[in-house]
DNA sequence: CATGAATGAGTATTCATTCAT
DNA sequence: AATGAATGAATACTCATTCAT
């Protein structure tokens, strides 16, 4: 039931009388230990280990364990895809966004998969229904014509979310294996129905 | 599976001298807090105190809280809806099944959605990693016809998993309101590219 | 600012497998402790190993430690002396309860100059508040006539209180170093006026 | 002396450059602390916030946290009441004095029953001590004709001291309730036989 | 002279697990 | 077959104190 001790996350060495750099440390190795080993297993003693910092200093430069993940599952530079993406393209975009695998640790500690993870705690639900409320029921939806517009939306991200948790997560064999242009090409025909204007076509059943 | 007070796990009555039973009524007890809590949240001493056995009777049944745990989280009979349903009616029958709110605890513990959430360890991605290889990569890719079958097949779980994480978990606006003839007409539509004989379209995109 | 450490309190031997002893050693290693360093200065580590216990035991049998804290300030048995005692010898009666120093730790854990000792928090102020309301607002006032009954009564608290604490406390030269014959004389003339049927010289001055 | 948060302390603001100053200004804040929370209350850090200092200068002019609250116990200005007071009002001018809510910080940081009350630990019962042996086991004791002069000025500290505590740490109900007036009455009565000319009644019983 | 960064030891509490009965 | 006692390691968090700038 513990999480994985591969890819070991070693201790940064000592930064020493460096405010700004001290409380990075702790950020990206609360960040790095999310990523790993989900939420839901990082402890205050690991993350400051990991920073090659005291563990009190977890308390100085945030206040609770809980402020710092509230912090560290934040992304780190506001997103625009979804706002600029035309919308023929953004199912393929969002979902290599969402896949990438050389993506820093600080954009895989805030993916969606990883906060679905971490659902056991209303922290984090509230963390990921706030992040899908912005991006795809108010942002995405206010770009679609026709009924149901927030619900359409909120089914990209569905799908977008399932797919990264069965490929990053769980590790399902076809969806993991996949090549990103392959599983593209599946993504845009499962979402165009979604996004294509509805017409007459919203009441068919 | 949020953690809700609300809906209390009364304790069972004592279940003396019956080696079978109690082992059942663990099992049982797991399984209905696990739907309550998520896998991460139960703790053996509760687990016991609601099967209202002995916590060291875990150990003498399982050997363990994991081995419990696996236990608990395997389905309890097995589920034909994937091999028997017509192929039409296949997505929306799935997402009716996902979403029920008053299935049983022990289909509600072994349901995708709080497999996922509680992906923070390698056991429970294990689980979920079979189970969505044995009824989609295997059986549902088998009545597959066309290219990348075992992929389209995932795809199909990746979307009712996704559905299920920001319906019961997450509880992200509109996929948590919605009504389930809407989402099952948009999942209907979602799906059909990749079930529909695929035909010449495969290379299109 | 550390309690004196003289008078080590040495950790029993393990008393394996002994619920009601575990719990009592507990308790008493938490008098001895309360006696000798004041309330505000045990820890539950201390307290488990002066009984030779586990520190989960603690929480085991007590829930948490202020609950122990609660029971250990508890005096072990009731008290008849202020119901009982013909109320002229009540004076010299209850000091030499208060201030005998051969009182095994229960008392004196439990008594007033302790409690006093540890007013820093609620709990023991309200524990010493109740004590004295029982003994003497209502006891003691109700076997007392004229004016003014609760005040005389607590006045009687105040002068013990104030007694045990610079002698078992402060150690104030000449409180401490008296005999008890000697401090004897002199509570009974200071408490005489406050308990001879007060009659007419109530009004004067 | 409840630890109350009604009656805040306001953080002072910056005194730079001034090592004098600076010094008082975290006196100062410690006594102010003291007064509301008790002497097992007050931390460095809250003092050196309301001094509006860093803490570390608590360690720079003081040494250690002891070295400052030691010095923030001893009274500020030397008390000449008991040198001055004619004897037979003595009693209730003390009395007055010890109960005075509105005494300024530092005169309720130094009370007797401030330093009873944090009587858990050996620096503040040698405070207390030596404060009774100065005023009272010397000072008044010199004032006293007859025999075990030091035994009856103490005696005098002690009731004092206990009422003291009962009103202002513990809150029993009539003396906590008393008016002045009617305290100041039979503390006079009280004191009476200690500090009247003892003559040969000192043997009597 | 003053600051703020860093540290290490301490606190109460919880939990999976084992042992004796 | 079952019970309840006991254990050890872990958790988040606080505090007095020291060091480098």
């Amino acid at each position: 039931m513990r999480p994985v001790d591969d890819e070991a996350i070693p201790p940064a060495g000592p930064r020493r009388r460096d405010a700004a750099a001290t409380r990075e440390a702790l950020l990206s190795a609360a960040r790095a230990l999310i990523a790993r080993d989900g939420v839901g297993h990082v402890s205050t003693r690991d993350v400051a280990a990991a920073a090659g910092a005291n563990q009190a200093l977890v308390y100085r430069y945030f206040g609770s364990k809980e402020a710092l993940l509230v912090e560290a599952l934040q992304p780190t530079e506001p997103d625009r895809t979804i706002a600029e993406t035309p919308l023929a393209d953004l199912p393929h975009t969002l979902l290599r966004r969402a896949l990438d695998p050389d993506a820093p640790a600080d954009v895989r500690a805030s993916s969606m998969s990883t906060l679905v993870a971490g659902a056991g705690t209303e922290l984090v639900r509230t963390i990921a229904r706030d992040r899908i409320h912005a991006g795809f029921t108010t942002q995405l939806a206010g770009r679609l014509d026709g009924d149901d517009a927030e619900l359409r939306a909120e089914l990209v991200a569905a799908l977008l979310t399932g797919i990264s948790s069965l490929r990053g997560q769980i590790g399902t064999r076809a969806i993991a294996g996949a090549d990103l242009d392959a599983l593209a090409t599946y993504v845009d025909r499962m979402v165009a129905p979604l996004i294509t204007p509805a017409g007459s076509d919203t009441a068919a059943s």
